[in-house]
DNA sequence: CCCATCGTTCGGCGGTGGCCGAAGTGTGGG
DNA sequence: CCCACACTTCGGCCACCGCCGAACGATGGG
């Protein structure tokens, strides 16, 4: 049995027990791992948090009971990814307010090469993120397809532009085309939302990109740079 | 000797700090009670929450150390409201996760009464909620002014349109000037933001709307009809 | 069919944290 | 000057929760 987060409490009592999914800091290193939108087994995200697997096993109950994230069995294995569009961004927001500076720096060698490799570019659910993500909202700022200015909204030159790039922007339920997502190493917002997924993915799939070992962290390769140069004219070099 | 949210610590460690600040049901109605945007003392919040003194006053400690909460002695009274802007989005976007469906019914007849003056209109942090917040949103929406089908921003004329009525809108810092807040209890989004809370004040300042009571809620005047349905096109009894 | 692997359940341990009442501090009013 | 009031600090109590290892169940490979 379950307390469900919407039963019949008060506001206060659901909203503390949805806190009290994250308040914990094993729990907090889940979420923060299936922010780049996979779906891990209980092993790997045992192993990532440091605890027995027993540990992780209870936790994942905790997790998937409180609605936050959705399971997956197959065979012996149990992956777990981050429910929907909607949890993930309240992580990213939750992340967010907690690193309100240049976030804490890396200490070893190792962690500052994934540092910088996850700063150059990286996924952040379902959306480029870093400073990849960074130039690529800013470029379709520059040219007029997005507007920061008075909130953020594609224009219609922008809806055209994900047309006509051959990037499907198709609505589901109340999700927005698009939204801001702030980047906790760049300070900045990026595009988030319906857009910012598809073009991810298309980004993915077109071979723009490619995810870098097992982690966050992407790459931009050659027939990327080409592509984001030419539709958007982003430098090269801005991605290095 | 505060543990800080931003020390050096892990970013696990960093979220779930933050998370067990609302994790406690006395923590979390405190902070559902501060989303009106004014400033309670300690002693009020106890008997909100309905306990000792004392416990409130440990309760507070933490928020404010945590920096969700800002504090102010006046005297022997120690008000305390949320910290900025960005501790009530948060904590409304919390708030929004938990409410899934249509909150929890009312029981009471008192209960029905207060709670369907809040449905009609209610201050959320420094924004319109409720269906009076829901109505201009949609009329500025009709008219062009917002534009929500590719984003959340204001349209030119929407910018025009602030500066025609006298509703100056000063750009601070990294706020958006026109954001999306989700209501808990038309779970439609409306208009936040710099925007939103200028129109808010501008609102109480012009007697458009006074507040019920000491609560949330607040009351559309015959002035604030007339002004409504001359510049937005509301029609009365839409508010009623 | 056996075994390695992955996950879950259970019991027990220890720490954390919320709660209260009592006592203490400071403020303002009569 | 004294008292009422708002808040804080302290000590003690109790419940909850996260952790582990050991035992158990299930899956898939050899």
């Amino acid at each position: 049995m379950t307390t469900s987060l919407s039963g019949a409490r008060t506001g206060a009592a659901r909203l503390a027990a949805l806190a009290s999914l994250a308040a914990d800091e094993t729990r907090a290193g889940f979420l923060l791992a299936l922010l780049d939108g996979r779906a891990w087994t209980a092993g790997e995200l045992a192993r990532h948090a440091g605890v027995a697997a027993s540990t992780a096993s209870e936790h994942l109950g905790k997790l998937v009971a409180g609605g936050l994230l959705a399971e997956e069995r197959q065979g012996r294995h149990r992956y777990v990814r981050l429910a929907d569009a909607r949890v993930a961004q309240l992580v990213e927001d939750l992340a967010a307010q907690v690193s309100p500076t240049a976030a804490a720096r890396p200490r070893t060698l190792r962690e500052a090469g994934a540092g910088s490799a996850m700063a150059r570019g990286r996924t952040c659910y379902d959306h480029l993120a870093g400073r990849l993500g960074i130039a690529v909202t800013d470029a379709l700022t520059g040219l007029g397809l997005l507007r920061q200015d008075t909130g953020f909204a594609l224009t219609d030159e922008g809806v055209n532009w994900f047309e006509g790039v051959g990037i499907p922007l198709v609505r589901t339920g109340q999700r927005p085309l698009a939204r801001a997502c702030l980047d906790w190493t760049e300070r900045r917002p990026h595009l988030a939302g319906i857009a910012g997924a598809a073009l991810c993915q298309h980004a993915l799939n077109a071979n723009w990109c490619t995810r870098i070992g097992s982690e966050r962290a992407v790459k931009v390769t050659e027939k990327g740079e080409q592509a984001l140069s030419q539709l958007l004219g982003i430098q090269a070099d801005t991605l290095r």
